[in-house]
DNA sequence: CCTAACTTACTTAGTACTCGGTAAGTGAGT
DNA sequence: ACTCACTTACCGAGTACTAAGTAAGTTAGG
């Protein structure tokens, strides 16, 4: 048919073996993402997760080793997609990063299912020989240092009020953002996170400022 | 052995069958709530609930009916004691609310069990579908409903700064504390849960009054 | 340049086990 | 006599995971 030294068979890109495989396991992580948000790691077995890629378990396990290795994978996901808007922030100005809560708002409110991922996962790895466990508390250690960081630095420039400890604050201004969050999917009619979020914003600088 | 009218069986105290048997429904819902907080709902088995009370699957499911019938049971126990928390509030002056944080948390520290508990069934709770969806989006409302009332009699008392939205500012308050909470469950080391509490209470004296 | 040796990406079939739930009793207490 | 709190004995479906094989693609040696 045709007479290109490449071997193209059919309509598909020329693609080797190995990206192709690749592909493939973004793909299934993808799938595995969204049944892990709606039922949680618990809920979801392997077999769901093949069926809807259209793969056999065995096929999925020689993927990732085992059950806990595609939460691994998935995990790992979500986080190539925070830190890119963690680098985000820290490439702003201290007094910028308020002003983009909102806009992380707006954003995650497009991806509610990410959002629920990290809600679910976060839950089901309180106990410490839960798989993500470690993770997690790894995540939030690191967020903490960061904020609080970013508080410091606003400090040393004079920025804020005196009196506040970065670390406690840090502590606060997540737990404020996730809990908003979960409220929000929970309850999504009830819950403009948007607003919350812009409220919070506002409240916040008034807090950090001492105005 | 005893010549007594009533059938003294060992130091067993006097109690119906019936009696008895709430006991034991009692007991076995202590359990479950255990287990529901480690392993959530979903991780949990009825033979792990029906092994740790000593009683058989079958055994199990005559209390409750079925599996979310022990869930319901077990949110119900919780409900109630998060309840009398609740009027113990309401029996205070607003402004003396916000003192009662911190006491809060100090309780809440050393009861993690039933803390744990409740952030995993939220989560798990999530999908509309959820067995225990309705209930946790109701509780949530009617929580919101009660801070942002003591919020607008303390504006009407003339005791807080204009501008404040008593739903949003309800929907933050909760949140804070929620997410706090999550943080200190999944790392206690980390995370002070009374001392971050304690700094939370005075940033939100500051910001309602608008001092 | 071609082919044989090897690797990769799976599949079919089946393992041992756990899941929530049911039917039919049994035996003690009222 | 009857009820109630159970137990024994199941069931069908699902659980993670493994063993063994296959077709296709990649790579090294002649």
């Amino acid at each position: 048919m045709s007479r290109a030294d490449q071997p193209l068979h059919g309509d598909e890109p020329v693609t080797s073996r190995r990206e192709r495989a690749r592909l493939r396991r973004e793909e299934i992580i993808g799938i595995a993402s969204e049944l892990f948000a709606e039922r949680g790691y618990r809920g979801t077995s392997l077999a769901d997760v093949a069926g809807r890629a259209g793969i056999t378990e065995p096929g999925l396990l020689h993927h990732f080793g085992n059950k806990a290795g595609l939460l691994l994978a998935v995990i790992e996901r979500r986080d190539l997609d925070s830190e890119a808007f963690a680098m985000e922030l820290l490439g702003m100005e201290p007094a910028e990063r308020l002003r983009a809560l909102p806009e992380f708002a707006r954003r995650n409110r497009e991806r509610a299912g990410l959002a629920k991922l990290f809600t679910v996962l976060v839950a089901e790895s309180l106990e410490p020989d839960a798989p993500g466990h470690d993770h997690f508390v790894a995540r939030y250690r690191a967020l903490r240092a960061i904020v609080a960081d970013t508080i410091r630095s606003a400090r040393e420039a004079g920025l804020t009020r005196a009196g506040l400890d970065p670390e406690v604050k840090a502590a606060e201004i997540i737990a404020t953002l996730d809990g908003l969050q979960t409220q929000w999917l929970l309850d999504p009619e009830a819950v403009d996170i948007v607003a919350a979020v812009e409220s919070y914003a506002r409240t916040l600088e008034r807090d950090l400022t001492g105005s």
